[in-house]
Formats: structure tokens, C-alpha cells, sequence
DNA sequence: ACCAAGATGTTAAATTATACACATGTTAGC
DNA sequence: GCTAACATGTGTATAATTTAACATCTTGGT
């Protein structure tokens, strides 16, 4: 196997940058420096690209001499990994308060079909827990 | 208003240093330099205790000659501000995702109480976003 | 009161991360 | 093909993090 995704490795600026391309989907240097906060210059934001090309994370195309930035985990493992870094560190044995602790969040939306997956998924845990 | 515990501002070592001293409520020098992978000496560990505590993350009891480090920040908050990051960075408006990556873990076990929480807590939301 | 074992405080040094300047390369329009 | 505008690659400076050495202090047994 190659190296795993561990977004807990990264530095904090490498980390940020890497939010941004996810959040983006893909980026180049110039859409990175532009929505990132204490305004980098160009040339560091590439300098940490390259890096996080070599570390693995990024891979890139070229498009009109234009380097364009995409992850190589895909958002899903990338969010797995953070959460469950997160979850071990934090909230060891206390999945609940973590879902409690979310579902309070002010932005959390939920529709009727995630209800009904969310309690499908409890009743599935607490059968296997029998 | 002091400074507000930003879990996510720490360095790797200190954020390691706290998870231990988190998981064990409070600990000496000796006790974090055991728990620490990488094996770092004791002058270490005990230089980054200082500085955290100089941050404002840590306060330390002297008890027969030994510090015993223990968290300014209670866990309840640290784990918010932990779980907090983790959700703006790579679940921002997906938290129903967040929450069944959590619920699927094999570690999550529900009692019966959770359960009636969760339901609880997924009502109101529902209730206040109509 | 003294001493050995173990803990701390301080300071200096090595390592790593971050930032940028400058030379070079590429694109698009003329 | 030439050029202005913009991208990249590389090398180097600066700042932050991490490590460790060494002197000093505390505890507990004699």
C-alpha cells in the first residue's frame, strides 16, 4: 500500500490549503492564494503545493500552462480521516455526545429522509450491540 | 474575556501532549513522556508542558516535588472546539454525513438513552428549520 | 542533616515550516 | 515570430517548532 491520508499530519498551512481545494474540488495556486486568510504570497502558496504533491495529497493536470490542483484521497476518506482522528482523540467511547454535539449545531439541517437514516442506523447499532 | 481554547492552533507535539493529558485527566512530566509515541526525552516534553501552560491550556499542582499538569479547558469544550474544526473544514453543510460516518464506527454503542436523546434532539431541529 | 534518585528551569542548538525573490517558461493577441 | 501578462521552479532567508544539555532543587531514606 502506498501511504495513508493522515490530514492530521499536515501543517496548519497545508491543512488550510488543503480545505480549500477540497472545497473547491480543484484549484489552481492563484484560486488557493485568493481565498486563503493572511494573504500569502503566490509563490509560498506554490511552494506548499509541490510539497503537498510530493507528500501525496495533490496530484495536478496542466490546463493552458496552468497547473490545476486535485486531491488524490477522495473528500470522503479525507473527512473520514479527520473525523476520526478527532474521534479517537476526543470523544473516545462517547460516539453520542459527538452526534448530540453536532446535531445541536445551529446549521444542522436535517431533511426527512436523512431522519429516517440516521434511525435506521441506530436501530442497526443497537441490534448489533444485542 | 481570556483567549478562547482553539485546540486547532497547537502544534502537533502539543496537540498530542494534550489528547494525553485529556485522556488521563491530569498528568505528570513522566506520565505524558510514557504515553507519547516517538519516544521524546523528558526535557522535552516538560519544555512544551511549560509553554502550554504559559498558552493557557494547562495549570499545574505541585504534589511531593512532581507537576501534576491538569487542563484549563474543561473536556466538554475542547472536544467542541476539536469537533467544531473538523466540521467547517470538511463538513460544512453535510453533517448528517458527519453523523452516520460516526454512528457507523463498530465502537458506537447506544444505550437505550441515547437513543431517546438523539431522537429527542433530531425533532427539535426538524421542528426549527420548518 | 546528608545523599541518592528523580524533577524542574534555563538556555542553546537542530530541525522543520513558512515566506519570498528572481530566473525561466507558457499563453494569447497582434 | 514577438511581446505582455501571467505561471512555474528553484534557491535562500526568516520564523516557528522540537530537541536536548546542564545546573539546580525536592523528596525520602538513613
Amino acid at each position: 500500500m502506498a501511504k495513508k491520508p493522515k490530514i492530521s499530519e499536515l501543517t496548519k498551512r497545508e491543512r488550510q490549503i488543503m480545505e480549500v481545494i477540497y472545497e473547491m474540488g480543484s484549484a489552481s495556486a492563484a484560486d488557493v492564494v485568493s481565498r486563503l486568510s493572511g494573504s500569502p504570497v503566490n509563490a509560498t502558496v506554490r511552494t506548499m503545493l509541490g510539497v503537498l504533491e510530493e507528500k501525496g495529497y495533490l496530484k495536478h493536470e496542466t490546463e493552458k500552462g496552468k497547473f490545476i490542483y486535485i486531491p488524490t484521497i477522495p473528500l470522503k476518506l479525507a473527512r473520514k480521516s479527520a473525523l476520526d482522528n478527532v474521534m479517537d482523540s476526543f470523544y473516545k467511547g462517547s460516539e453520542v455526545s459527538a452526534v448530540i454535539s453536532i446535531l445541536k449545531r445551529s446549521d444542522a439541517k436535517l431533511t426527512e429522509r436523512d431522519e429516517q437514516m440516521i434511525l435506521e442506523l441506530i436501530k442497526r447499532t443497537r441490534e448489533e450491540g444485542r
